[in-house]
DNA sequence: GACCTTCGTGGGAACGTTACCACGCGTTAG
DNA sequence: CTAACGCGTGGTAACGTTCCCACGAAGGTC
C-alpha cells in the first residue's frame, strides 16, 4: 500500500496559503513577498513534493518529453547517438523515450504512435520507410538523422559529413602511397552509398584518374558482407600490394579476415581502411585504420536542432557533423617504396 | 502553426454521441451497442484520434511510462539490456525511458527525481550507490537489476547466475586440460568480484585442490586494467602453459594484448577465458572464448517483474539468468597432451 | 479626499481523460 | 398494472497543474 503522492495541494495548506501562490513560489515568479516564497518552498521540501510533470503536460501541452527512433540501440554507433542526446536532453531537464526500429517500417510507424500518444514535444528519426508523406503524418516537430534524411529537402536533419570523411580517408591514403583503393560499398539501395561513391569519383577525378577505372564490390553492411565482398575482390587478378576501402567498418573486419583466410597478411599484402570508428576497430589484429563518425554529437546536435524546431524557429536545414580519422595499423606505408597500383 | 489534436470529443460530436459513450467505445467496453461502437470507431480514425496519454495517466494514476537507469548505454551489455526492457515493454504498450547513470550516484539521483516528475509507473535500477535508504526513496516500484543488487535481501531483483556461468566455464577449462586457472579479476569493492572468486574456490574444493594455491591478479574492469594485471602476472615465476580466466572481456583482451606485447602467443603459450559476451570478443585474434551473460534476457525479465511489482504481486526474489559458454579460438586443447600446470 | 496604480494574493476555469451516478426505455416478474 | 431490473447512454466530477481575472490593501497623484 503506497502513500498518495504529495500535490501542491498539500503545500499550499502547509504554508497557509492558496494553491495559486504557492504554484508562483515554486515556479520562481517574481511578484511574490519572499517571506512567503520561503515558506512555500519550506513546507514543499517538508512534505516531499514533486512536480508532477503528467499534470503540467497536459495544461502546458509541453510534456517535457523527446522521443528517439533509431535502427538499434546494441549498434555501438547509435548507441552513442542515444547517448548523445539523452545527455543533451537530461541538461535541459528533458527525457528520453528511446525506440529501436530494426529497420523495420511496420515498427517505425508503430513506434511513431507510441510517440504521438505519449504526446513528446519532439521526435528524432532515423527514417527507414522513404515515404514522405509518412514524416508528413508524424504531426509533430522532428528532425531526422543519417544519410537517407538527404533525400527530404525541407526539413531539419543531421547525419555525418560523408564526402569530408572520404576525403580525409583518400587523403591519408595518398599519404601513406596507396592512390587508387578497390571499394567495397554498401547496398545499392542506400543513399550512403551513393554519396560514399560519389565523393570517391570526384577524389579520382581531382587526381587525374579514370572513375571507370574504380573497382567496387557490393555487400551488406556486415561483417559477412565485408567477407564475401573482401574474397570476389581477392578472385580478381592483381598485382602488387592491395588497397581497400570499405564503407563500414562491419565490413572492413569482415574483409580482414577473408586476407587472412586467404593466407595474406595485413597490412603487407593488403591494407584496410574502415569508415564508422566502431569499438571493436580496437582489438582486431592489426587495429583498424578508420573514419570515426561522430555519433555522440550527431546526437547532442539533432537535440538541439529538435529545440529550436519546438520553439517553431525551424532551420530546416542539414547540419553535417565532421568525422575524423582513426590511425591504427591496418594500412601499409608505401610512401618510401616505390609506387604499386592494385589492379 | 500546427493544428491542434482531435480530441475525445471531436470523435464524440463527429459519431453523434456523448464524450462518455465515445470512451467507452474507445476502451472496447461491452456495454455498448455494436452499432454505436462501430460509428465510434469510425468518427475516431476520420478525425485521426490519438489517446492523450498525459491525460490517462494523469486520470488513472498510470502513465504508461517505465524507467531504465543503467551505467552506460554505451556499452554493449548494457545495450543488451536495455534492448531487451524495450522490446518487452513495446508488447505491452508501455515506453521506456532510458538513463545513463555513469556509475556516478550524484548522476543516479537526479536521473531517479526525473523518473519521479515524470510519473513513471516503475523503475528498473542498477544501483551504484550502496545506501539502501537511498532505495527505499525510491517512491515508486522497481526492480535492481546486476550483482551489486544482491546485497538488499528484500527487493526485486534480476541477474546474471555467476556461480553457473563461473561452474561453466571452470568445467570448460577442465574438458580441455586445463586444472588450475590463474585469475584476473575486478576491483576489490565489488560484490560480483567476491562472488565470482568464493565459486571459483568452491570448484577447486571440489576438485581437490587448495583454494589457498590460487593466484589472483586485481584489475579495472577495462582493457587497460586487464593488460596490467596479464602483464603481472606474467612476471610471476611460472613452467609451461598458462590459463587465464578474467572476470571480464575487456579485461581478457587487454589480457590477450599483453600476452601479445611479451612475445608469448594465445592460445599456444597462454590460454585466455572471458566473461560477459561482448562483441568484440569475435573480432580478436584468436577469438575470445567467453561466457555470454543474457543482457537481453536480464532487460526482459527485469520488465516482467518490475509488471509484477507494479499490479501488486512483488516475489521479492532474486532472479538469476543463466550464462552460456561461447567457445572460439582462445583456449589451447591440452586434453590430449600431457599435463602442465601453470603457477 | 476621491481616484488610479501597483503589489501580493485568492478563486476559478481549463487541459483530456475516466469513473461514477442517474436517467429513460423496454422487458419481466409479482 | 405496477415494481423491479437490465441495458445503453448522458452528465458531471475529479486527477494536478497553470493561467487569467478579480480583489483588497497600500501608496501615489491631482
Amino acid at each position: 500500500m503506497r502513500k498518495r503522492r504529495p500535490t501542491i495541494i498539500d503545500v499550499a495548506e502547509r504554508a497557509g496559503v492558496s494553491k495559486s501562490t504557492a504554484a508562483r513560489a515554486l515556479a520562481g515568479a517574481e511578484s511574490i513577498l519572499d517571506e512567503t516564497r520561503e515558506r512555500v518552498l519550506a513546507a514543499a521540501k517538508a512534505v516531499g513534493y514533486e512536480r508532477n510533470h503528467l499534470a503540467v503536460g497536459m495544461r502546458s501541452g509541453r510534456s517535457g518529453m523527446l522521443g528517439l527512433v533509431i535502427p538499434d540501440i546494441t549498434n555501438p554507433f547509435w548507441a552513442d547517438v542515444a547517448r548523445g542526446a539523452q545527455d543533451r536532453a537530461a541538461e535541459a531537464d528533458v527525457s528520453l523515450l528511446v525506440f529501436s526500429s530494426d529497420w523495420d517500417p511496420a515498427k517505425e510507424e508503430s513506434h511513431l504512435r507510441a510517440l504521438r500518444r505519449a504526446r513528446v514535444d519532439g521526435a528524432i528519426v532515423n527514417p527507414v520507410s522513404d515515404a514522405l508523406d509518412d514524416l508528413d503524418r508524424f504531426g509533430l516537430p522532428f528532425v531526422l538523422i543519417g544519410s537517407s534524411a538527404e533525400r527530404f529537402a525541407d526539413v531539419s536533419s543531421v547525419g555525418s559529413d560523408i564526402a569530408q570523411a572520404v576525403t580525409l580517408g583518400l587523403n591519408h591514403l595518398v599519404s601513406k602511397g596507396h592512390h587508387a583503393p578497390l571499394i567495397i560499398a554498401g547496398p545499392k539501395f542506400r543513399l550512403a552509398r551513393t554519396r560514399f561513391l560519389n565523393t570517391v569519383q570526384r577524389h579520382c577525378i581531382e587526381r587525374d584518374v579514370d572513375p571507370a577505372q574504380l573497382v567496387v564490390e557490393d555487400g551488406e553492411y556486415t561483417f559477412e558482407g565485408g567477407r564475401q565482398a573482401m574474397l570476389r575482390l581477392l578472385d580478381r587478378p592483381h598485382v602488387g600490394h592491395i588497397c581497400v576501402f570499405a564503407a563500414n567498418d562491419m565490413m572492413a573486419i569482415g574483409a580482414m579476415m577473408a586476407v587472412r583466410e586467404r593466407g595474406l597478411r595485413c597490412p603487407e599484402d593488403v591494407s584496410i581502411l574502415g569508415f564508422d570508428g566502431i569499438p571493436s576497430g580496437a582489438f582486431t589484429l592489426p587495429g583498424l585504420t578508420t573514419i570515426a563518425k561522430p555519433g555522440r554529437d550527431i546526437g547532442t546536435r539533432a537535440v538541439e536542432s529538435l529545440f529550436d524546431e519546438i520553439e517553431g524557429r525551424p532551420e530546416h536545414g542539414r547540419v553535417y557533423m565532421p568525422c575524423r580519422l582513426i590511425d591504427r595499423a591496418s594500412l601499409a606505408d608505401l610512401s618510401r617504396e616505390p609506387r604499386k597500383l592494385a589492379g
